[in-house]
DNA sequence: AAAGGATTCAACCGCCTTAGT
DNA sequence: CACTAAGGCGGTTGAATCCTT
């Protein structure tokens, strides 16, 4: 890729660099992230000495620099656990990606599209005899909107020990954002976010099960199915690992839910 | 060996939401 | 309330690479 795409930036009159980036910018990268922490991405390349604008340095953080991001091939698990999540989340890669370490959302996203959209286009169009399609039952695919608790919230603000208690970024994420106010939930239905991811936990775990009962036969869920039961089974086995999937960030069904026990 | 078509994936773009003023 | 800046996301692009003829 050649690297003179180049852009003016609007204010400073700077020109910011386009395209691949060379291992001086990603070493310059990383060393301004490390020392800074990450956000702020606005003082990114100023604090670096990047030409780069702060959505450049955002992702190629995200999407390249950053501690254990794992390359290479996907794994049949994994190739199995986004099929699963594809059916249940819908194009969401970063939640779909967050539920699988060391890959990122663009990693997801361009394995969907290059390996397994044009698989699922194929199973559409294919005609069903009777019985499969007896065999079939609708998913309900769940689309949560991105999340931001406001900062005002009590629980909040200082040192919030609830905030620890994840260690993967997605799921302190689903922690500290995992409410959104597209659902009317007013601050004073929150009583915690610990309790919160239970109940999403609990709810989708059910969801999961269901997934399980389909690769037995009793609901059609897989793409190519045949090579999938034992593969998805062995996911269900790492689901019940603590801290292991079922921490999403919230959707209206769940809130549903979570309403009608008046939480 | 070379041409050109197909595929992959890093990076960009535009849009949405939220926070701050 | 309106506007702006920033963070984040999914969709798309296009250069690099692979594959086929």
């Amino acid at each position: 890729m050649e690297y003179k795409r180049m852009k003016h930036a609007s204010k400073t009159g700077l020109v910011l660099r386009k395209g691949a980036w060379t291992a001086e910018e990603d070493m310059l990268l990383k060393n301004c992230v490390e020392k800074y922490g990450e956000g702020k991405w606005h003082l990114v390349p100023l604090k670096a000495g990047l030409r780069r604008c702060r959505k450049s340095c955002r992702l190629r953080w995200l999407n390249y620099l950053r501690p254990n991001i794992k390359r290479g091939d996907l794994e049949e698990d994994e190739i199995d656990l986004i099929l699963r999540l594809h059916r249940l989340l819908g194009n969401r890669w970063s939640l779909i990606a967050g539920r699988i370490p060391g890959r990122t959302a663009n990693d997801v996203k361009n394995f969907w599209n290059t390996h397994l959209r044009s698989r699922a286009k194929q199973q559409k169009k294919e005609p069903h005899d009777a019985k499969s399609s007896e065999d079939h039952t609708m998913v309900t695919i769940i689309k949560p909107r991105p999340q931001t608790f406001s900062k005002t919230l009590n629980w909040f603000k200082g040192d919030n020990e609830i905030m620890e208690t994840h260690d993967d970024r997605n799921l302190r994420r689903s922690s500290i954002e995992g409410v959104d106010n597209n659902y009317n939930m007013s601050p004073g239905l929150i009583s915690s976010p610990v309790i919160l991811d239970d109940k999403i936990n609990e709810f989708l775990k059910e969801l999961f099960d269901e997934g399980e009962k389909a690769v037995n036969g009793e609901i059609g869920w897989s793409f190519d199915g045949s090579q999938m039961e034992r593969k998805a089974l062995n996911v269900a086995e790492q689901e019940n690992d603590e801290n292991s999937l079922f921490d999403f960030p919230t959707d209206e069904v769940i809130w549903n839910l979570l309403d009608s026990e008046q939480l």
